[in-house]
Parts: structure tokens; C-alpha cells; sequence
DNA sequence: TATGTTTTGCGAACTGTTTGCAATAGATGA
DNA sequence: TCATCTATTGCAAACAGTTCGCAAAACATA
């Protein structure tokens, strides 16, 4: 899913009902632009930088979009969030349990898993999202 | 897993290399009494009424424990960790987006899906354990 | 362009967690 | 059992990540 266009992310703001800032923007394309799911902190960090914005509006911003289904949340037990586009698909990721590597796989079915838990549970009837994270030794820390 | 005895958590401290200590043990049994994945404030509420033990001594014996492989520590973007007895199986809850109320749910296997992401990887070669994290509405929040 | 609503920057506050330090308790060998 | 060394504890203070209050600025709308 490519969001490049200044277009294309108006367009999905207002799709999301949000109001068209230039610093929404500018969150929501720092986003895209990383592979990996990316710490908040970097995030702050390329934006206050180069565009001056400030860190509050960075966070009041990712959390906006995703409250807005257009960002995820991740946790790696890292002890701060990280975010990726939401792209409809879920997530799934390799945790080093040492340092903070982590490794994005993609096209991995766990369909099945899923019906089977919501067949289980008592409490939870839909699921809209998911994440694995599974944790071992990245090759440097082994 | 029943560890209830005093004598087999001593044999488990031992066979970690820690230290039997009184308060190790208690928050060891605290973890081991509870069946959800525990917020450390509802441990730090339960050992400082009843057995007067400090927050900063709980902290530290989660983490040893938790480094020695006898608890995990779980996130479920809730700002803060939980934690549970490490039982060697993996672990899978539904999170509910809204409330913190998340299920455990257990008997699920995902072992092809592991297989296939360490096939994938280029950064790992084994994981020792994951954690899937299934979001949605629980029903009372539906 | 005027009006009401949202977003922004700034600083201060807040929550969950960690740390430094002196006192205490556990492990080990004589 | 005692002496000694090392790990753990309580306390308070520090820290990191995140949120909040408020006045000023920017956005949406009609």
C-alpha cells in the first residue's frame, strides 16, 4: 500500500472524518515511510527536526489516527509504542528478547487460530485485528 | 501447572539460580494465584497490604523472575505490563480495545505459522515463545 | 469572510518503572 | 555455628514515556 500522494492522504483523512492538517500529514507520511514498526520516539525526532513540530502534537496525532483505524499500536515489550500503517492485514513480528531487533514477516495464515479462539471465547464474539509476536534470540545476541 | 508449595517454588528459585528469599516467594505464589495475565499494580496492591513487601521489591523480583524464565511479561498496549507463570506453552488472549478486559485462551496451535515466519526470517533462527494478541470489542463494549 | 470547532505549542503533570544507597538477610566454607 | 561475602530490601528520589491545561493559531462551514 503506497501513500504517497498529498491527495491520497487527504482523501483518507476525510474518509476518517479528521481534520486535513499539514502536521496530520506529515505524521501520517513519516509513518509510511518506514518498514518496520517505528518508535514514537523516532518519529518525534524526524519531525520536530525537520518540520518543528511538537512532541505532544505527535502523540495527540498517532493517537488521533489510530483511534481513526489508519494507524496500529504495537507493543514489544520495549517499554514504549510503535506504529504502522494500518493496513489490513495483520501484524506479525520477530522479537529479539536482548536488544530491540524486531523483524516484520509478512503472508503468514493464522486464520484458523483465530476462528478457533473466537469459537472458545465467552467473552469476545468479532475480532477486527491481530497481532503474534514471537520472542528469541536475533543472530547478533545469540 | 500447581505450584503451590513452598518447597517445590524453593526448588524452582534454586534450580534458577536465585536466592530464596521470603518476598521472592510471595510474589511468586501472588503470580501463580491469579489465572489472567496480572497488572503489577494488582500485585504491588496485594503484597503491600498483606505482606508489607516495598513496590520497588516487587518490581525487581518480577523482573529477576521473569529473567530466569519462570514468569512472562505480557503487553497488551495498555501502558503497563502483565504477567503470568511461564508454563513453557504459549500464550493467546483477546484484548478488548476499550476496556481492559482481555480472555486467555488456551489449546491453540499456531506451530506451522511459527515455522513458517523463522523459514521467512533472515534476522532469526529459533523463537523460544510468543504471544498472539487478538483485538476487538468484547461484548460488553460491543 | 465570519463563526464555531479543532488543533497546536508550551510547560507542567502524571503513570509506570528503575535506581542509589545504607541496612538487612541469604549462601558458603571453615 | 560463626564469619564473610554477596544478593536483596526499603525508602526516597529519579527517570522515561505519555498526557493534559491553556491560550493562540489553523481549519471547516456557511
Amino acid at each position: 500500500m503506497a501513500l504517497y500522494t498529498r491527495d491520497e492522504l487527504t482523501t483518507l483523512l476525510q474518509e476518517a472524518n479528521l481534520r486535513v492538517t499539514d502536521h496530520r500529514i506529515l505524521v501520517l507520511q513519516a509513518v509510511s515511510k518506514v518498514k518496520q514498526p517505528t518508535t514514537v520516539y523516532e518519529l518525534v525526532d524526524m519531525l520536530r527536526k525537520k518540520e518543528n513540530i511538537d512532541q505532544a502534537t505527535v502523540y495527540r496525532n498517532l493517537s488521533s489516527l489510530h483511534d481513526a483505524g489508519l494507524l496500529r499500536r504495537l507493543d514489544f515489550n520495549h517499554g514504549h509504542a510503535h506504529y504502522e500503517l494500518e493496513t489490513g492485514r495483520a501484524s506479525h513480528q520477530l522479537v529479539c528478547q536482548k536488544c530491540e531487533t524486531i523483524e516484520k514477516v509478512e503472508g503468514i495464515s493464522v486464520e484458523d487460530a483465530v476462528k478457533k479462539m473466537l469459537r472458545k471465547s465467552k467473552k469476545f464474539k468479532h475480532v477486527t485485528t491481530h497481532s503474534i509476536e514471537m520472542y528469541g534470540l536475533c543472530k547478533n545476541c545469540e
